[in-house]
DNA sequence: CATATTTGTAACCATTATAGTTACAAATAT
DNA sequence: ATATTTGTAACTATAATGGTTACAAATATG
């Protein structure tokens, strides 16, 4: 996922959600992230698919919360965003060589170890936490 | 850093000279990993300018470990490559929305926080483990 | 000293991922 | 009916990456 700002992305439209009463539409949100429209549909459909948001076309549609937004665990986006594992192992090691052959399942243990310990750490925080923090930001 | 190879590249490359016991070329190298020597030539180049390795060009050159491979932390090799945070902000939120412009800091907070629990865990591991891993896997 | 070996590095290409954009169909509220 | 809004396909521009070629510089050895 890497390089990507979906998560920020997401988090921030959430975060928008969370702070308003009635729907908002894709082009509010991507005001707001400064962005086209139609990156935030792209990004939306995901959360969508796995039930955090619900959208509705035509007038006075938009995007609303599906939960609370102290349900919304960060890691549980993070993992709907899905995308590449951040320590990614290379192609394709020489099989004939005594760690070549070998090197994949070691490393590949201590990469999920690193990042089942990231994803934990979003784990700890939920779209309500993001937006009290910006409650408590002076502006 | 996300999608790049030149982690478990690196690691790769660092357990084969910790198995050796003279130096190993960038040509040896590149054949376990399984690509060009540049390509190690470029990945080394940094862990020797932050003390890892040395090399040595001409006749019976190539690269050996400046330290046990003990020493060699997964955390120090993962910061000396460097590269892009694994959780980025997105660029340019509207300053003029109450979200928008206040949403960098607690982002911040939170994917530091997470990407310093992954570097933690990278911590935990020494080339010296990898190679006995590797060791231990039967072929 | 001549030669073979090996790193150092610049330059370039191909591939891939991403964000951004345009365009338009379909759905919906009024 | 009409205006609004999502859904989605298609395309472009940009950037990162790995791979490759080419060649200069350094080094060991006979």
């Amino acid at each position: 996922m890497n390089t990507s700002q979906r998560f920020a992305i997401s988090i921030h439209a959430l975060t928008l959600l969370a702070a308003s009463s009635g729907p908002l539409t894709s082009e509010a949100i991507a005001s707001s992230v400064d962005t086209n429209p139609v990156v935030i549909r792209r990004t939306m459909s995901g959360l969508r698919a796995h039930g955090l948001v619900t959208s509705k076309p035509g007038a006075h549609g938009g995007w609303r919360l599906v939960r609370p937004p102290q349900q919304i665990v960060l890691r549980d986006v993070y993992q709907i965003l899905g995308g590449e594992d951040v320590l990614s192992i290379h192609g394709h090691p020489n099989q004939h060589c005594p760690i070549g052959g070998r090197i994949k399942g070691p490393l590949k243990n201590i990469f999920n170890e690193a990042q089942t310990e990231l994803e934990k750490s979003l784990g700890k925080y939920t779209v309500a936490d993001v937006l009290s923090d910006i409650r408590k930001t002076r502006s």
